[in-house]
RNA sequence: CGCGGAGUGGAGCAGACCGGUAGCUCGUCGGGCUCAUAACCCGAAGGUCGUCAGUUCAAAUCUGGCCUCCGCAACCA
């Protein structure tokens, strides 16, 4: 049953380097590892694939933000990942970054040859063109078929790109996912791919583009860069050496045997990934697993709540394998989980201090205690035994069926009943009353040995979540390295019967909760620095360049005009859960209409009657099709919290503000 | 009716596909033990499983309506 001679590859997702990276990202990462790890020990051929998506116009503003390069602003970024996964104690891994010279070449080739094969046809966005806004527009995205920036024409335009036939596959994935019911999991996401994306009709895909640079160029083209599909997705194949002569171990790894992806990226893989390697005529990844999110408590990120999130914080705190262990522990690995300190420090106390190490230490030091380190050779059981020995000797198997449906959680579950019920057993069996005539020496060393070679085996288990701790274990009940490895974890009995211990630290000290709390609170990072909670978040939407408001001229100032308005009447925005459509009197004769976002803050009753200021020169724009003429100030007065800036009733309306 | 997830003792969750004594961890209270990291073991209190109706001998579990929360999408000029 062991998988000698056999591969298996697993993959993180290519992580965008924009910032740094964050919990999330630490969860699947270890997550990948504990797998990589389990699969080795079990014998297998392991290559385990992590790395970077670099190239994008946001990377690109991002450098031109920083006042560097693109290539300096990721090499940056990369080497603090890098550093992330060595405190994580990330084992052996290809790390593949999209912007090495193999990968860029094979994506050349890929390219070329989706071209070659038809797929890629040079094509354009059929944009609906607004001169004045210098924007394209799709269809879609007209407001009654005007631009809906505007509300002005529109006309039609064209700007030059290249596209992936994706629509040409969407019966051949239909079909994957009906003769594969497993090729996606857990299997809520199947629902939510079919009705999200392939029922409303797939479209062709944009894979290039001209309006930034920052990509691998188009061989034949070379206006045009790759946009992120094809050089990203394909990172798990040419990190093999597909298409390239750095690495030779495509035919010996693909195709993966999963890649590990947050659920926001599960439709890149699940629709477009096999749709790309349909086109290429290359055999799929067995599976994609779309773990879920560590969700901060609320849902969100709320710094009154005292939320870190920061893996190297709570790495350093607690140490690594405390923080390893949590994860897989308390997060099922296919939904949502809620993060929370507090759930950290109880499961870390709970778990390992109280009764993972607190067994260890007890065992150790009554054997010590007893038999000054080394036990006799005499035994005599006793019923008693009976229930701790079937129990640790069932444990593999059911640890197994969890580890290999990705269930970290509940093999972990497995163990720890183990690791209770052998604390239980203490009790019942009381070496201490035993140690109190010699005569019951033999029945005193066997409950020791018990002890022992339970620990043993939860162990072996435990050793891909906590690689770090459990040889530290081995020593202390003096397990030699060759009844430690995973074959020995069905077999009870095989320490030796006279097995010495070596006295230790204690693995995982108990935490102070309140002391801590406080102090993680203390060590939280200014606020302002926006925490995700999310999980590995490949692409994000580009928000606006942060920290880097650019020096402005009086003059620049003097463009904008403010005025005091008041607000003469207010209602919702049908159909948008943040919008207000406010009616302004700003001293001039008509009535000025304004779409704001602060419903989520106000109510129109909040607002009628009171006085605000109003940016009055703005380019009038739709919002959810009603048009809004300016746009009222309010502060950004929280990570979640925005304040209307209110004027004195005093002051006349339409008065300049500056 | 845009898509999806969730409502189970004070907190966090499992159970739901395959209806039939409501389970786990933490917390609280009481007890035991003393080998151990003020840890460990036992016991107790605490839930009409969001709500209404339906199917059934029997519903946390199946069906339908409703309420609430969360994420995505849209939308925050």
């Amino acid at each position: 049953m062991n998988g000698t001679g056999k591969t298996f590859y697993i993959t993180t997702p290519i992580y965008y380097p924009s910032d740094k990276l964050h919990i999330g990202h630490s969860y699947c990462t270890v997550a990948t590892d504990v797998m990589a790890r389990y699969k080795r020990m079990q014998g297998f051929d392991v290559l385990f694939l992590t790395g970077t998506d670099e190239h994008g116009q946001k990377i690109e503003q991002k450098a031109l933000a920083a006042g560097v390069t693109p290539q300096q602003y990721v090499d940056n970024i990369v080497a603090g990942i890098k550093d992330l996964w060595k405190l994580l104690n990330i084992s052996d891994h290809r790390f593949i970054r999209t912007t090495d010279d193999y990968h860029e070449e094979s994506v050349q080739k890929i390219f070329k040859d989706l071209y070659d094969k038809g797929y890629i046809y040079k094509g354009s966005y059929k944009g609906k063109y607004c001169t004045p806004c210098e924007s394209f527009w799709t269809e879609s995205q007209l407001v009654d078929g005007k631009c809906p920036d505007c509300g002005r024409d529109v006309a039609n335009a064209e700007e030059e790109a290249y596209f992936f036939k994706l629509s040409a596959f969407a019966d051949k994935l239909i079909k994957l996912y009906e003769d594969n019911p497993l090729f996606m999991e857990p299997q809520s996401r199947l629902n939510e791919m079919v009705n999200n994306f392939i029922k409303p009709g797939l479209e062709d895909l944009c894979v290039s583009r001209t309006t930034f640079k920052w990509g691998v160029p188009v061989s034949f083209d070379k206006k045009h860069v790759v946009y992120v599909w094809i050089d990203a997705l394909s990172n798990y194949i040419t990190a093999l050496g597909y298409g390239n002569e750095k690495y030779h171990d495509f035919e010996k790894y693909w195709p993966a045997d999963v890649h590990f992806v947050g659920k926001e990226i599960m439709r890149f893989h699940a629709i477009i990934w096999p749709a790309m390697l349909m086109a290429l005529d290359l055999p799929l990844p067995k599976k994609v697993y779309g773990h879920g999110w560590l969700l901060l408590e609320g849902g969100k990120m709320s710094k009154s709540k005292g939320n870190v999130v920061d893996p190297v914080v709570l790495c350093n705190r607690y140490g690594v394998d405390a923080i390893r262990y949590f994860l897989l522990r308390e997060f099922p690995f296919g939904s949502d989980g809620l993060f929370s300190n507090e759930g950290l420090i109880t499961r870390i106390n709970a778990d390992l201090a109280n009764d993972l190490g607190n067994l260890v230490s007890r065992s150790v030091a009554m054997v010590d205690k007893y038999f000054a380190g080394t036990l006799p050779a005499e035994r005599k059981a006793d019923p008693l035994d009976d229930e701790i020995l079937s129990i640790a000797n069932s444990l593999k198997e059911k640890y197994d069926t969890h580890m290999e449906a990705y269930a970290f959680q509940n093999g972990l579950i497995e163990i720890f009943k183990l690791i209770s019920r052998t604390n239980k057993y203490i009790d019942e069996t009381a070496p201490w009353v035993l140690a109190k005539d010699e005569a019951n020496n033999p029945r005193l060393a066997t409950v020791l040995y018990n002890l022992l070679e339970c620990v043993r085996i939860c162990g072996i288990l435990l050793t891909p979540f906590m690689p770090a701790t459990t040889p530290k274990i081995f020593e202390q009940i003096g397990a030699p390295d060759s009844i430690t490895s995973y074959e020995h974890a069905n077999t009870f009995g095989l320490l030796p019967a006279t097995v010495t211990i070596c006295k230790g630290e204690g693995l995982f000290p108990r935490i102070d909760v309140a002391k801590e709390l406080v102090e993680l609170e203390a060590s939280k990072p200014a606020p302002k620095e926006e925490k995700k909670p999310a999980a590995p978040a490949k692409k994000e939407e580009p928000k606006q360049v942060e920290g880097v408001a650019s020096l402005i001229t009086i003059e620049d100032f003097a463009k904008v005009q403010l005025r005091v308005a008041k607000i003469t009447a207010c209602e919702p925005v049908p159909k948008a859960d943040k919008l207000l459509k406010l009616q302004l009197d700003d001293g001039t004769e008509t009535v000025r209409q304004v779409v704001s976002g602060i419903h989520p803050w106000y109510e129109p009753d909040d607002l009628i009657g009171k006085k605000i200021i109003v940016v009055a020169n703005l380019k009038p724009a739709k919002l959810r099709g009603v048009e809004s003429n300016g746009m009222i100030l309010a502060a950004d007065a929280g990570e979640n919290d925005v304040k209307v800036i209110f004027v004195d009733d005093s002051v006349p309306c339409g008065s300049t503000v500056r």
